[in-house]
DNA sequence: CGCGATTTTGATCAATGTCAAAGGTGGTGG
DNA sequence: CCACCACCTTTGACATTGATCAAAATCGCG
């Protein structure tokens, strides 16, 4: 029962749950797409069901051994650290089609937390039963060994983030690599650019920056005319300017601004 | 060749250079070692060859797409992320039993080069047969993956080092971590300490730090008697400081230092 | 002995954190 | 529909960490 020691808030729209794996809208992505479409029995065999969990439930806390592995199918969640003193380290950001849970510490406990940021639905898979399953399915290994070195991958992105760049650059940075990986996500875009659900404290936890200097720094990028995030909302005004003055490449993420 | 494309110093002693996969010195850890003993004639038939570099060697450089894989056995090697305007960020120091090479970007290209810190040795498997090879032997992307998982946490824990602490505890945080790791890879140590074959600069390039602060960080602490790093050699004095004044939890240096 | 790389030191300055208080916002319940 | 509450954001004044610049000292090595 350990994944159900979490917070768990109550959804108030319910995210689409998959019925049939064939037809999982992440499917493509995510671990289970590894196997073949007529291997799907198996899967559904080892699966232990759906959740829909509302904004702000915990998957697991840091600390825990948690009994189950999460396959993310909607929604958003954040991996975040936190240090005796109270400090927070946002490890990540999570969107649908990642695979949470495994990579335990060496002791078997979650090195970080696991929080929603928006109503999420995860199809859970029992940890007791991954290794005979991987065993049989060695495809899987794969998968999970591709997902792990993107999310690696994702970290040493936002090590170098931190380390190398100034403040305003790293939220440039953040951003936007966060619109571009939404975008391919399939995220919600409208006129007024695409939905990041994040608070500003979740940038500077992310970034090593307090979130009243982040404040300060989405103003002065507001006023330059860069970009306006707001609301949850995020609109990229200047691509030019993105690269230039910050030194970001922007990523496929072309068609979200006006273009100044 | 295009392992052979980066800069290749001669080492100056000669490290060994394991002649049987069942006598290498990092079997237990590196990848091969989830190969049983029966099966190392495979293995070896995989294996491409032996290398030995001197330090100041490149594995890889950033952008390289490497024909070789590279299995660390002997010596230290660091990865790093060099940004268009000449900032560095270290990413991870890599000791023996590592597995380089894997994990490339989407495009197939290195996000980062490989520098030798060390005179090193390395054994070489040929990037192309990787995907039937570890088809016919799966247990090796089991280990690939508990490997790539591990250099993940390394990563999380260096992001919320840059991320949460100031620079004193960073550089404590930071030399501890690697003190643990060299003696549990059997590093030399004498009763000077245990050797780390960094500069200040790599430091500083991994913590989000000028070098010339870094000095002056050390300085402190060498005053403080909380620990004194020099000519490449680290004792720790203070444990006690190490967790009350900067909040590390001594991992397995226990025996390092002479206890204040 | 001399050279390049690294380390050290000191003076100064800019970027970012801290503290405090006020203004928004959305949700909840009456 | 309104009022309240928690949480998030904004603003301003001030403190401090860590960067920058420059030069000297040291080290390893040929």
């Amino acid at each position: 029962m350990s994944s159900g020691r979490g917070i768990v808030a109550q959804p108030r729209s319910a995210p689409r749950v998959p019925e049939d794996c064939r037809r999982c809208p992440v499917r493509a992505t995510a671990v289970c797409g590894a196997l073949d479409a007529d291997k799907t029995a198996w899967l559904e065999n080892f699966k232990r069901g759906d959740r829909v969990l509302g904004a702000g439930s915990v998957l697991f806390h840091q600390g825990d051994r948690p009994a189950d592995l999460f396959n993310l199918v909607d929604g958003w969640v954040v991996l975040e650290h936190s240090l005796p003193d109270g400090r927070r380290q946002v490890l990540d950001f999570v969107l649908p089609g990642a695979f949470l849970g495994d990579t335990p510490e060496e002791d078997g406990t979650m090195a970080y937390a696991a929080v929603c940021l928006t109503d999420v639905s995860v199809c859970l898979f029992p940890r007791s039963g991954l290794a005979s399953f991987t065993h049989a399915h060695p495809e899987l290994l794969a998968r999970l060994g591709w997902l792990n070195a993107r999310a690696a991958g994702r970290a040493h992105r936002a090590l170098t983030n931190v380390g190398c760049r100034p403040a305003r650059a790293r939220i440039v940075h953040l951003l936007s690599e966060l619109a571009s990986r939404a975008r391919s996500a399939g995220a919600h875009q409208n006129e007024d650019g695409v939905d990041l659900p994040l608070t500003q404290s979740h940038i500077g936890d992310a970034l090593g920056l307090t979130s009243v200097y982040v404040s300060q720094c989405l103003r002065d990028l507001r006023e330059q005319g860069v970009l306006v995030f707001r609301g949850g909302s995020l609109r990229i005004l200047d691509l030019r300017a993105l690269r230039s003055a910050y030194g970001i490449e922007p990523l496929a993420l072309a068609e979200g601004g006006q273009g100044g």
